[in-house]
DNA sequence: CGCCTTTGATACTCTGAAGGTATGAATGAC
DNA sequence: GTCATTCATACCTTCAGAGTATCAAAGGCG
């Protein structure tokens, strides 16, 4: 079997999240034909077939699954190889930092001052981007480093070191009946939805494509062994591509920054989930938080990936965790 | 940037192995003026310098070293999704179980036999390799899960489990003034050399391309964090690619199973660190095994791609720690 | 100091793989 | 049965990648 090419499996991905060849070929920006021709070659060299198509439906066959997941995570290795590089290549290297603003448990600034007192010679810049995209930054070479919820991160290929826990809070506008509760359920939230339009009783985090096999639940342990929990305990800990800001490319009325979902958060509109201590930052007379009492709480961690091996990322997580040991004990 | 293709980071990294493109372009089965192109024109892609080359001398920059370790892992990464792929469309899919020959504490028969129990419906084959082959073997998808010798393995990409610790032994000839000694240290074996022809005194782990930053010894803590660590204590224990039989590229007199390395003991020509499980396996009368009083321990494990999803490894995961944690109370 | 070997770069040619256009054929909706 | 949708096929075109021949610079050596 020769090698793939990158070109090949970007082509696969395409037609196998599209699961139609000539949006997938639009999106690649070629035409029809020649995707499938490449498709077809692609099923050849491998002796497998990927894709089960009729003139009217594609599907994928489990080989197809299989490498849908893996092609995904090798393009992000590629990605991740040209970008580090070119960053080794830069005057003066940076440690890149990447975090959602203020999703950071109050902890950003005296992690940062933190750091720089360790005089690594990198000096820190922040990389901030959507919610849940702290993971795939990171994997694709965006950034070194990164603060993020890990209950909301596909931390495949990551390592990282928990920093707080704490319980996420429902924030909804003053007038919704809710609001006079001092805690509320899941069950309470029937029909409200989220930013990203899901409904609010799934709670914060979306449990599609994460990649999993469907009907059974994954966790990781401390050790780092992954195995299989039969309960639903800790089932909505397991999502990978986080809401809370985020919008899906089909998301249809999806609000996608802060002062926006706090504008809809406001006229009853919608409800969002978010960790604590963000919200003791945003103070609004029109906006209630309240506990919802089972949901399992977030965790903020530093993580980075899994085959780092730069002082300046170990000095930020040794920053972190120092700083978070601290404030635990306050 | 457009993303870069697998084939021009192979052509990269032979040139950076080789650090010679004529060499290199031979190796490549390719002519040598092509090549330097296609650096050239990956280097514009990228826009940094990845070479410094004279007429007489090739030579990576900070760049160059950086994409080496990462265009290493991302090509492991797309030849793994193409052999999971089609691995996963085989009639009748199969546990490939990746080790080296009698480095399996002994373990192995009981953690097949509990693994069968488990009636995954995915029958276990074994992959044998060379003895520190077996991460490169999970990393490239030839096998799913594996047992291997934590401190020999570069366990980047992997998760693992550790089973049991065990002493290394050294083997060395019976008539060897040695023999006589209860208990031996490094500093004894001054000239005695290893199968890969390495000095015996540096102890059965090679520490060459190890991929850390010089004058840094980082570990693996428990809790999946890596820490730089000052001492020397467990320096021993970083090494990459291991020996005990694998004879690398340049090794000229290399001997690489183990009936013709055991022959080269009694000859006294060679000496040789195993497993203390491993030593029981094969008494010889004209072998003595020594225990080596300052060399780290090894650390058998069960180890898999951080990122598999499939309830056979699991399985087999849980079936190795139930082995281990039952022969670990006898 | 000048010759020679080694080795990477340049100039040019050529081939084939990747992509485009036109069209066919199958499938499901109505 | 008709029609729209969508994937496959046939055929053509182009340029990127590979080859050959050659140059030029850098050490080694007498």
């Amino acid at each position: 079997m020769n090698d793939l090419e990158t070109r090949q499996l970007r082509y696969f991905v395409a037609v196998a999240e599209e699961l139609n060849f000539g949006r997938a070929a639009e999106r690649l920006g070629m035409a029809q034909p020649p995707l499938s021709r490449a498709i077809r070659e692609l099923e050849r060299q491998l002796g497998v077939v990927l894709l089960e198509r009729t003139t009217r439906r594609v599907e994928l066959t489990a080989s197809g699954q299989t490498l849908l997941r893996d092609a995904r995570i090798a393009l992000d290795a590629v990605t991740a190889a040209g970008r580090r590089a070119q960053h080794a290549g830069e005057a003066r290297p940076q440690l890149r930092v990447a975090l959602k603003a203020d999703v950071d448990g109050g902890l950003l600034p005296r992690i940062l001052e933190e750091y720089a007192a360790q005089e690594t010679g990198h000096p820190a810049t922040l990389v901030l981007g959507r919610y849940g995209e702290q993971a795939t930054t990171l994997r694709d070479g965006r950034a070194d480093v990164g603060l993020l919820l890990l209950d909301a991160a596909d931390a495949r290929g990551l390592d990282s070191e928990p920093l707080l826990t704490e319980p996420f809070l429902l924030a909804v506008a003053a007038d919704d009946p809710l609001a006079t509760y001092s805690e509320v359920c899941l069950a309470d939230l029937g029909g409200r939805t989220m930013p990203d339009g899901k409904l609010a009783d799934q709670g914060p985090l979306s449990g599609e494509e994460c990649g999993f096999v469907p009907g059974e639940r994954w966790q990781r342990t401390a050790s780092g062994y992954w195995s299989a929990a039969g309960g639903l305990g800790t089932s909505g800990a397991m999502g990978v591509s986080g809401t809370l800001g985020s919008l899906g490319a089909s998301g249809a009325s999806a609000a996608s920054d802060l002062p926006e979902i706090f504008r809809l958060i406001e006229l009853g509109t919608i409800v969002c989930y978010f960790p604590a201590s963000l919200t003791h930052r945003y103070p609004r007379p029109d906006i209630v938080y309240l506990p919802v009492n089972d949901l399992p709480p977030a965790t903020l961690a530093v993580a980075w990936p899994q085959d780092s091996h730069s002082t300046a990322v170990a000095a930020f997580v040794r920053a972190a965790t120092a700083v978070a040991a601290a404030a635990a004990l306050v």
